[in-house]
DNA sequence: CTGAAGGGTGGAGTGCACTCCAGGTCAAGT
DNA sequence: ACTTGACCTGGAGTGCACTCCACCCTTCAG
């Protein structure tokens, strides 16, 4: 029993490739990883939590740059509370207008599929007709 | 008054660029568009209709190739309109999915943005402490 | 002692969906 | 006659988010 992860594991749970995790950590996502005496990272409690948030906002389509601008907020300290508040409070608002969008366009879709299940019912009445 | 739209006409109508009309026709999302003698687009009330579909599907992130087979089917007459009907109840079912998810990480962007409110609630009243 | 597993690096490559560009045509207005 | 604006073409370029690659190192079971 360890007190951090290995990469494998991390990747694993968060459903992430290696190259993800590594890609998002030099992209500024994450901290500084911690590195074992052979320079492997190991990840501590606080390194997952903020992949997760990271998971959570790249899942609802947060760009990476915004990410990145989050994370820098995370790592100057707590008196940032208030900026991240403000980004993820329009994070929200966005993500509350993308819901009603594709709910707006699924609706659409939805006719357009009763539209053609209409025409199938009206192809076969006809050939009902035919038949007798 | 005209029976066909121009195609800037059509651009500003979707909201779509006319290097990204030229591009969907180029993909096969569109069938072939009339010409003018001059060889301008000549975009027909069927050609509008299809171009709403196509918007809605790629609204709500039908990739390209996916909308080139749908458009094939659409080409190859009415007796695909089953298979039209499958690829639609298909995508819905997937945005249903993508919605959920949404609303799922939407909750934790929320509970964050509590969390944070909760630790400056508290930092208020520390703060409040010492004035006494 | 060996070889497989699991990592490391820098840098190149990929896939998608556009987006831009150079150079050209055509019709209409002044 | 000239300019403007809307359009045409083929092809190159862009931005994003990964993803892959070659090559290297260490640890550990058999």
């Amino acid at each position: 029993m360890t007190d951090y992860y290995t990469p494998g594991e991390v990747a694993r749970r968060h459903g992430l490739s290696l190259d993800t995790l590594r890609y998002y950590e030099r992209e500024g996502l994450l901290a500084q990883v911690e590195r074992s005496p052979a320079g492997h990272r190991r990840y501590r409690a606080s390194d997952v939590e903020m992949l997760d948030l990271v998971r959570c906002l790249r899942d609802t389509d947060m760009p990476i740059a915004r990410l990145r601008e989050f994370a820098e907020l995370v790592r100057a300290g707590d008196h940032t509370i208030p900026q991240r508040i403000e980004v993820l409070v329009e994070h929200d608002a966005q993500l509350t207008a993308r819901i009603a969008e594709l709910r707006r366009r699924q609706e659409a879709i939805r006719h357009k599929i009763d539209y053609y299940r209409g025409v199938l019912a009206e192809n076969r009445s006809d050939t009902e007709e035919e038949g007798r």
